[in-house]
DNA sequence: TGTACATCAGTGAACGCGCGTTCACTGATGTAC
DNA sequence: TGTACATCAGTGAACGCGCGTTCACTGATGTAC
């Protein structure tokens, strides 16, 4: 048999992702403060002690699951943004955040209570990734016609904005649900449209 | 001796009010799922079963507390937006978000973080005493020439945007600290400054 | 290929602890006469 | 004003329970020769 890489190593990542797993759900309706460690362990069938060899604690998982939610949303993003800023970029941003809430509503609701929730190194964890975004965006920005003339410190508050917006209607999606998701894109997309007319005439 | 009005009922609201006075400070640093009701008790200095007295348990404690950090706001921001639409209004709505983090960090806090938090009754007594904010935001608005022409979804849009505002600010005055207050002052002004600018030209 | 030893992911018992809730109680305050 | 009874905010003991963490362990996987 080949050098498989390790059957140990694979089987650990196994269980690793399972406690990842398994904590995103309790997540839903709780926060990450009041999950415990062997609720955890409960839900995924190991000992309570198992969760040593994985995580330091709840803390530690917690921070792991912000890196699983935003930290393979940057190269998204990017794209999102590499069309010209129009109507139409509005409609597609708008869009990708409601497949997002789709796709993986549990990884969002996490981030936007833990984003001012009760465990310091998470928030500062979710914190760092979304200035890391609002810095991509900013780059974005500084490279459009429509910058020229603009500050490095308007442009980082234009930026700010956005990702802060895009928060915010993420969460909206979560709270509207499958029904309310038409509503809550019409909403997005005139906010939207606002923030890009105050652009537009930002330096008259 | 007159009609005192109750001794035993000034009483039992003077200790009503320390539960939720030391619920608040232990909030600053816990949200509000893992704070226990002998927790509370304990920092007060009664039995933990004189608790029940007061709340049903910590949700109905929470929701008293979005009561009181919210319920008499409704006055002062009426009156904020008295004044013409223009640079000093935003100044001066700014100098009193920066006012109220200074005057209850712990309320703000609390808001902010329990906004999305794992506690569903206080989620919904924040979204509603927001949802009332924006409603008296809008009819501000609305009796303003500038919203000439405006339709009703689109004065909500602006209310909506304008009250969400207030509360990332609220948020980032208290992640900054006092040293950090000019800075996102200044940041806020910008942000409503380009609102307000996509106010202007909406009907372009 | 076979053997002997090392590693280490997961086990299971045990611990002390604080939790929320129950219950019958006490004694100061309130009320009726 | 005084007395007799009712109310009810706060008490304190007791309960069963699940928590996080420790520890020595087991046995499959990995490695050296």
């Amino acid at each position: 048999m080949s050098h498989t890489v390790g059957i140990r190593q694979a089987q650990k990542q196994k269980t690793r992702q399972a406690l990842l797993d398994a904590a995103l759900r309790l997540l839903e309706d709780q926060s990450l403060s009041s999950v415990g460690l062997r609720e955890v362990t409960r839900a995924v069938g190991v000992a309570p002690t198992a969760f040593y060899r994985h995580f330091t604690g709840m803390a530690d998982l917690g921070v792991a699951l912000v890196e699983e939610a935003l930290g393979s949303l940057h190269a998204t993003i990017g794209e999102a943004l590499t069309e010209p800023a129009d109507e139409d970029r509005i409609d597609r941003t708008v869009a990708l955040v409601a497949e997002l809430v789709r796709t993986s509503p549990a990884h969002v609701r996490f981030v936007a209570r833990e984003q001012h929730g009760g465990v310091a190194a998470v928030r500062a964890a979710i914190g760092e990734q979304l200035r890391r975004f609002a810095d991509e965006v900013a780059a974005v920005f500084a490279a459009e016609p429509e910058s020229a003339g603009w500050s490095g410190d308007d442009l980082e508050m234009l930026a700010g904005m956005y990702v802060d917006h895009m928060v915010m209607i993420a969460s909206a999606f979560l709270e509207a649900g499958p029904e309310g998701e038409e509503r809550v894109s019409a909403l997005a997309r005139r906010r939207l449209r606002l923030v890009s007319l105050g652009r537009r005439h930002w330096l008259d």
